[in-house]
DNA sequence: CGGAGATAGTTTAAGCTTAAAGTATTTTCC
DNA sequence: GGAAAATACTTTAAGCTTAAACTATCTCCG
C-alpha cells in the first residue's frame, strides 16, 4: 500500500493542498487511451491487410472525401491535428501513389490545393464502405442509447479539454 | 444525402444487404478519437514543456512504477499495447537517460527485466503528480456521474471491441 | 537425448510524427 | 512604397512505430 508519508515532499505540500488526487479522472483516461488504442489497432491491421493502406493516409483520405473543391495543406493539419511536417510527408507519398492530386491556389501563391484523383476517390470508396462495417462491428455490442449517452459526454469532455488547453491555441477563426 | 445509387457496384451489392450504415457507430468513433487526440496532444506538450520528456517513455515509465518487482519486456508491449521492436528502443534510451536498469532473468535466458532505477523513481513521482493535475484539470467540466457513466460505456466498448478482434489474437486463445 | 515448435527479444527498413529552423509570399501599417 | 510581421509550407534531425525477418533459448514430446 502507498502511504505518502513515506514520501520526503518539500514541507510545504501538505495533504490539505491536494484534497483530490484525480484519481478518477486519470482511471477514466487511461480507460479512454485503452479504447481508443485497441480499435486503432484494429482498423489499422485491416487497413493493411484489405486495403495495403496506412492509418494516416486512409484518415487524410478521408478528409479529403468530405471537401469536393479541395482543402489547402494547412487545412488538413488543423482538422488531423498534426503538425504541418507531418502533412507534407503525407500528401508527397499519397501523390506518388496517385491517389491525390495538387495545384497552387490562384489567389495565393503560398498556398497549395490538394483533391482526390479519380483513383483516389474509386479506391477511398471501398476504403469508407469497409471501414464503417469494421467500426459497425467494433461498437456492436452498443446500443443506441449507449451510443447517444457516449456521444454527449464526449462532447462534453472535448469542450473541457479545448476549454483547459484554450490559453495558447493559435486559431484562424477561419473566415471562409 | 449521399445516395447510393450513383456507385456503380457489383451487381450483387443490394441495397437491402446494407441496412446500416453504421453512421452514428462512425461518428462516435470520430469523436472518441478527436477527443484522445486533443488530450493527448495536450500531456504531450505539457510533459516537453515541463520535463523534457516524450510521452511514450512517460507511459514505459507509468508501468514499471506499478511493478516493484519489475517487468519483462514482453510484458510491456503486451500492457502498451505497442510492438515488442518498439518496446526494445524505448527501454535503450531510457536506459541510456538513466531512469531505468535492466537485468537478465535468472531463470531464463531469453528474459530481461527491467525496472525503475531510484533516479527514475524521484523522477517519475514528480511527473506523475503533474500529470494527474493536468488530467484532473482537462476532466474538470465532468462530474463524477458523468465519469462512472463514461467508465462503464467505455469498459462495455472496449468488451465489445475486444471480442470483435479476438478471432486471430495469438495469445491463450485456448485449445486449438 | 534430440528434433520440432514455441517464445523472448533484437534488428531492419520503411513510414509516421514532432519541434524547430528556414524559405517564400502576403498582409499590415506607417 | 517599403519595412515589419504574419502566414503557408518545406526541410531537418531526432525520435516513435510497425511488420517482418532473424537469433537465441526453452519446452514439448517421441
Amino acid at each position: 500500500m502507498e502511504d505518502a508519508s513515506v514520501i520526503p515532499l518539500d514541507a510545504e505540500t501538505k495533504v490539505a493542498e491536494r484534497p483530490h488526487d484525480h484519481k478518477t479522472e486519470l482511471r477514466l483516461w487511461l480507460r479512454m487511451l485503452t479504447c481508443t488504442t485497441l480499435i486503432e489497432n484494429e482498423v489499422r491491421k485491416r487497413l493493411r491487410d484489405s486495403f495495403d493502406v496506412t492509418l494516416p493516409r486512409f484518415d487524410l483520405l478521408a478528409q479529403l472525401e468530405r471537401a469536393p473543391n479541395g482543402m489547402t495543406l494547412g487545412e488538413l493539419s488543423q482538422r488531423m491535428m498534426v503538425s504541418n511536417g507531418n502533412i507534407t510527408g503525407l500528401v508527397d507519398r499519397l501523390r506518388e501513389q496517385g491517389l491525390i492530386k495538387r495545384k497552387p491556389s490562384p489567389t495565393d501563391r503560398r498556398v497549395q490545393i490538394v483533391s482526390l484523383s479519380a483513383e483516389g476517390k474509386r479506391v477511398f470508396r471501398a476504403m469508407a464502405r469497409a471501414n464503417a462495417d469494421w467500426v459497425g462491428e467494433i461498437f456492436s455490442d452498443l446500443t443506441q442509447d449507449d451510443i447517444e449517452t457516449l456521444m454527449t459526454l464526449l462532447a462534453k469532455t472535448k469542450a473541457s479539454a479545448t476549454r483547459t488547453s484554450a490559453g495558447k491555441a493559435k486559431k484562424t477563426g477561419g473566415a471562409a
